[in-house]
DNA sequence: AACTATTCTGTCATAGTGTGCCATAAGTCA
DNA sequence: TGACTTATGGCACACTATGACAGAATAGTT
């Protein structure tokens, strides 16, 4: 990896980290693009050649999560149980959550802290959810070899892994280590997965 | 009801079927508001006024459809399942929608016209839904009984609800008449309740 | 009908997000 | 070093959204 290269990525971490520090000090509305970018010694014009919005910067951590289920779900057995496979795929997230370092567990912890702050964030944290459920969709629907535009079912599947995954994300409300939320969102998954008939995804 | 009430709700609707028929025409993200205003000749301050902003407009229908969620759910008997109380909730939209009068349907048959051709928008209409996600949450605690912030079961019950709602009415991607669409949702909340085990929600 | 209070509306000013364009600076490779 | 590629900064601009104020329309009262 060139000089270059690296010199953009600590860019990157170096505007996520003031942003994430600026919105949990002022809140998220109330600081702007021109802070973060002045934090960071960056030109505004500069922030949004990394991050196309102010809302992709809060939620970059579902680029990294989506690319991990994908790829999850392309290695899983072509006869698993979709939502089985969709499982396994959530799983994988937690694992990378956890083995995270000290400075990228630190930005999920503030990150979480930010959204249970601003309700109005997991919201647009949900809309980005929205894109991902789009792009499932279309592997599970080839998966099961229907027509994504036309199973309902493919669809529910998909929509009911995201609920999934979100509410253990979101709640319970509580603080705790990265490893303690890992468990909670462990337990979300385990709870779905009771919760349904078995076979009813097929 | 006096006339100046009357005649905000005529801007109202004026405002809604011009901002549908420019968004159909050119695209959500190429009308602006200043367009929407000047069809119906009233100024962009005002437009504002009517709603908070340009998501808002194209998605008031969420307004009342969560009343009705809201209302039903407060009818059922305290005694039921809740994830049975919210199919019920649900079914009572889809009642409000097939009763819809004949400009009513044409705004709905529009809008979802409008939804199919801008994902973006589902996005946002989604971070719509999780505003009601979180008040049906505490409505649904109530009646478990226990506390919204550290229940688990209580946001999934919720989540899986409102997936199925959105699974209804997103897809499959076809258009029909208003008849032909609830049809459509009501087969996704048979196929829902189907999906789950009996008592999960208890 | 006239008078007053209330509410709605338009105009102006302003903050903030996001984008296209072009010149310049920095990194890359021969 | 020199030529090439890519990142950056600065500028102008369009759009969304909000606050403040003045004037118009409506409602209620006498």
């Amino acid at each position: 990896m060139g000089l270059r290269e690296r010199k953009k990525e600590k860019t990157r971490l170096a505007i996520i980290d003031a942003a994430l520090d600026l919105f949990l000090e002022q809140g998220y509305d109330s600081t702007t693009v021109e802070q973060i970018a002045g934090a960071v010694d960056v030109s505004p014009r500069t922030f949004f050649r990394y991050f196309t919005s102010k809302d992709h910067l809060a939620l970059w951590f579902h680029d990294h999560g989506e690319e991990i289920i994908l790829e999850t779900l392309a290695d899983r057995p072509r006869d698993e149980p979709p939502f089985t496979a969709l499982m396994h795929a959530l799983r994988a997230v937690l694992t990378d959550v956890e083995c995270s370092t000290g400075e990228d567990a630190e930005r999920f912890l503030k990150l979480r802290r930010l959204l249970d702050a601003n309700p109005h964030l997991i919201g647009r944290s949900v809309a980005r959810g929205a894109q991902t459920e789009r792009r499932l969709a279309e592997v599970i629907a080839a998966r099961r070899g229907v027509d994504p535009d036309k199973d309902q079912l493919t669809h529910l599947i998909v929509a009911f892994a995201m609920s999934t995954m979100r509410v253990g994300f979101e709640c319970p409300r509580r603080d705790g280590t990265v490893a303690e939320i890992v468990t909670r969102m462990a337990e979300s998954i385990d709870l779905a997965e009771r919760s349904l008939r078995p076979g009813w995804d097929l």
